[in-house]
DNA sequence: GCTATGCATTGACGACTGTCGATACAACCA
DNA sequence: TGGTTGTATCGACAGTCGTCAATGCATAGC
């Protein structure tokens, strides 16, 4: 649950407190690992916007514990949303968040 | 030794590949460390543009080699640039670096 | 030469993390 | 009600990572 505030405080234009670097590191350590960008990527380009967990599974090569698992850390950084439909969970992107981590990088300007 | 060729394929607009999800996860796990983002904070926002490393250990507040292993962690990704200058090193911020990694967190036009 | 200084490397330790098998849970269907 | 199916959670294990003290390695000054 590292909730991200620091929208505004690019690394290049300000120093970087010890309690902003955290949260930032959080933000980063989610996309820090190959499974994880793959099911983002995944999830972003499919055409209605949304895909099913049992359509993740056989894509991402590693057992259904552990795409269940990556695909928590996603929710519960806020990259992805979930919504259970009867035994099913589909899963969708939330664009805004990566447009912050993105901001994060420099200035608005060049970036 | 993370070579980003992927600096035209946003996360959002194509599927990721096993490989470039590997690659492009090593970038993220450079930033994926609060003393990593510190480090880059300080040597961006340094007026002359580069720092020395000895002005680096105090304000991070960790030892100094522990600052010298994220130094080289920011050096071998490309993030920053090592230049020894008799007893000592001065790092500067390699810009093009940061946007390929903003570029690939989204489409160019909103990031 | 010798000593001092700034930085990098080594070795070791604790903590965290990605992975899986086994299991629990919840919803659907017969 | 019982059985099946899709997901999430648990427990355990191996591998990785951040950290520091100790050491090595240059460079500068005596």
């Amino acid at each position: 649950m590292p909730e991200i505030t620091a929208c505004c405080a690019p690394v290049l234009s300000a120093p970087l407190g010890e309690d902003e670097a955290e949260e930032l590191a959080g933000a980063f350590k989610v996309l820090a690992d190959p499974a994880r960008l793959r099911l983002l990527s995944l999830v972003a380009n499919a055409p209605s916007g949304e895909v099913c967990a049992c359509d993740l599974v056989a894509p991402l090569g590693r057992s259904q514990p552990t795409v269940s698992h990556h695909l928590s850390a996603l929710v519960d950084s806020g990259l992805l949303r979930r919504e259970r439909r009867g035994k099913w969970a589909w899963y969708s992107v939330d664009p805004d968040r990566l447009g912050i981590l993105c901001r994060a990088l420099g200035p608005v300007v060049s970036c």
